[in-house]
DNA sequence: TTTTATTTATTTATTGATAAATAAACTGGA
DNA sequence: TCCAGTTTATTTATCAATAAATAAATAAAA
């Protein structure tokens, strides 16, 4: 496979990461397809060649997101070894592990697109049974209300993130 | 003063609940300003009359929003009782009397306007001590880990508002 | 008390910008 | 020559925002 060949064959990825990175950093609305291609160093138009639209774009990164997530919860070692000390430590280690993915993910409730929408009910309704699965098999007492206060959690450190306010939200 | 002068005095009052039922529903970006003035039964140039931008009036709406949870926050009979039970009724209960003013506000950190999240940040600084306040005047020990709870589960029920999530994500 | 002037409330018409999406053309290597 | 990969050129739609005009209400003057 020749040097073109290989980068050709990586566009889709390449356009997925920046999508990522960008989605992440700016949100749904302000992300025009202009700047994903930009960051990639393709054409706007050339975005649609890949997906067909904007909001597809989209879909894809985060069911990517969702993936990793998932992917992050099944292995729990890490995770789990921080929860004895404090489930905001544990949330820290993920969002520096997996940032884009926890940003996308955590914010992802508040675009009203429907698909959009449809999507990440379902998507957290998955990370939940997951999270719920991974707290019981670690042998955790009361494990449902501990998921959902887990998420919440990750919710507050998230927009702590996204916000900046790095003294008033800390621990757990 | 007559019937013409009330309604022309309350334009702007009407304008606001218009928007802050319309942001709360569709978020920063969806919602035009010509949905607002439809609401209204104005035209949309007219929006502008009172507010000098979309982002003008969405900090008017967010700052009203902002007051009223402070406010409710500083009278902390009815909360606190709930407290005593969950957070998460606590919570609920504040979702229900102030719906639009808590949505709002849950999902403002996610609008990446600079001027709209510099707003955000320095309000949620406020809220947070507000609530560490009545916390602490309650009487409820570890007040600031509760507080920080406390928003972490409002964020989480908000969540699961928004994206109509009602079986998994209930009490505290 | 009617007329005239002035202010206030609101609309119509328009602009300018931005961004998503489509179609058609180009280019360099097998 | 052909084809995958990519660009250029263009369209269409949507919105925020401005400017100018109109209508309604109030006040002042005759």
């Amino acid at each position: 496979m020749s040097n073109k060949e290989e980068l050709a064959s990586n566009r889709k990825t390449q356009i997925l990461e920046a999508a990522a990175e960008l989605f992440a950093e700016k949100g749904y609305y302000k992300t025009t397809t202009a700047d994903v291609a930009r960051l990639v160093g393709v054409t706007q138009p050339y975005v649609f060649h890949f997906f067909k639209s904007k909001e597809e774009l989209y879909l894809a990164v985060l069911q990517k997101a969702k993936e990793i997530i998932l992917y992050a919860f099944s292995s729990t070692e890490a995770t789990m070894e921080d929860l004895q000390k404090s489930m905001g430590n544990a949330f820290e280690g993920l969002l520096k592990s997996y940032r884009n993915e926890m940003l996308l993910m955590m914010t992802a409730f508040s675009i009203p697109e429907p698909a959009i929408r449809n999507y990440v009910r379902a998507g957290f309704d998955e990370v939940y049974e997951r999270i719920r699965g991974a707290f019981s098999d670690a042998g955790i007492t009361d494990f449902e209300n501990q998921a959902r206060k887990f998420i919440g959690c990750g919710l507050l450190i998230t927009m702590a993130e996204v916000l900046q306010l790095p003294n008033l939200f800390l621990k757990d």
